[in-house]
DNA sequence: TGCATGTCGTTCGAATTCGAACTACACCGG
DNA sequence: CCGGTGTAGTTCGAATTCGAACGACATGCA
């Protein structure tokens, strides 16, 4: 149980950091970060909502919003789903990139001065396996 | 940076879970089911708002909310400060220990059935020391 | 004592989140 | 082709969050 309230803690903590930094830097939220980051890690920089949705970890509905927000400040832009008439895409636009490209060093920075660089390597290949296995569990039992 | 994510994705996912089970189980949310347990654990049972606010890492008028809330529902009271006019004291009832009684079992349970129970006892326990080192680094580079 | 600075808790408005209800479309068995 | 069931994304209202501004009190120093 300790485990649990330091882990609690600290993403807390960290979130914190990251939202004060980002804002400190530029327009970005943490959400917004995030979602940027997986439209750029995507195959041609665009992914299915519901998809993207279950990534991040957040309601269909508030993906809604947030996908909003950055096509009105032009980060991203939606798009029809050529094989299934009720998908929608979001695509990661050329602004968008630019915004990620802006945002990263100072997100890097945060995350590596408060987490990554208080372990040791061994430390961090544990936590990173060890954490990865709880993800692969909750994914596995997704509402059922 | 793969544990950052892993990490990240981990406690949404748990906090979902959570607050799922919480809301099944009867009126509490997440965050009132960890504010009603720091007042369980302080001395007397009652703690000062700064102080709460910090260890549960939210702001100020965030807690002012919550407190409010757990007070109209009779889970907790507020109390004047002896030693400092300013401050008030959020005060555990009876009422609210019985809520904090009441919801422990499914609690635990979610928290065991998707962190504790995944990983052998050598991980978990260089889970929380890790964990704990990175919120010692937090807590003492307070805004600073 | 009297003033300057800082802290405590609250209030306020804005932004974000969620779940439920809704519309449009996909898919399957007849 | 056609109804029945399920999924995709949005809209809506309610609840929660934050930061800034505020009034009340504490603390230090002259």
């Amino acid at each position: 149980m300790r485990a649990w309230v330091a882990f609690l803690d600290t993403s807390n903590l960290l979130l914190q950091r990251i939202n004060q930094q980002l804002r400190e830097d530029g327009g970005l939220t943490q959400p917004q970060y995030e979602l940027l980051t997986r439209l750029a890690e995507a195959p041609d920089q665009r992914m299915r909502m519901a998809e993207l949705a279950l990534a991040l970890v957040t309601s269909r509905s508030g993906l809604t919003y947030q996908v909003s927000q950055l096509e009105k400040a032009g980060l991203v832009r939606r798009e029809a789903c050529a094989s299934d008439d009720r998908g929608i895409l979001a695509v990661l636009t050329a602004d968008g990139q630019q915004a990620l490209l802006k945002a990263a060093p100072g997100h890097l920075r945060v995350v590596r001065e408060n987490l990554i660089d208080q372990l040791d390597r061994d430390q961090l290949v544990t936590l990173a396996d060890t954490l990865g296995r709880a993800r692969a569990h909750l994914r596995s039992t997704g509402n059922g």
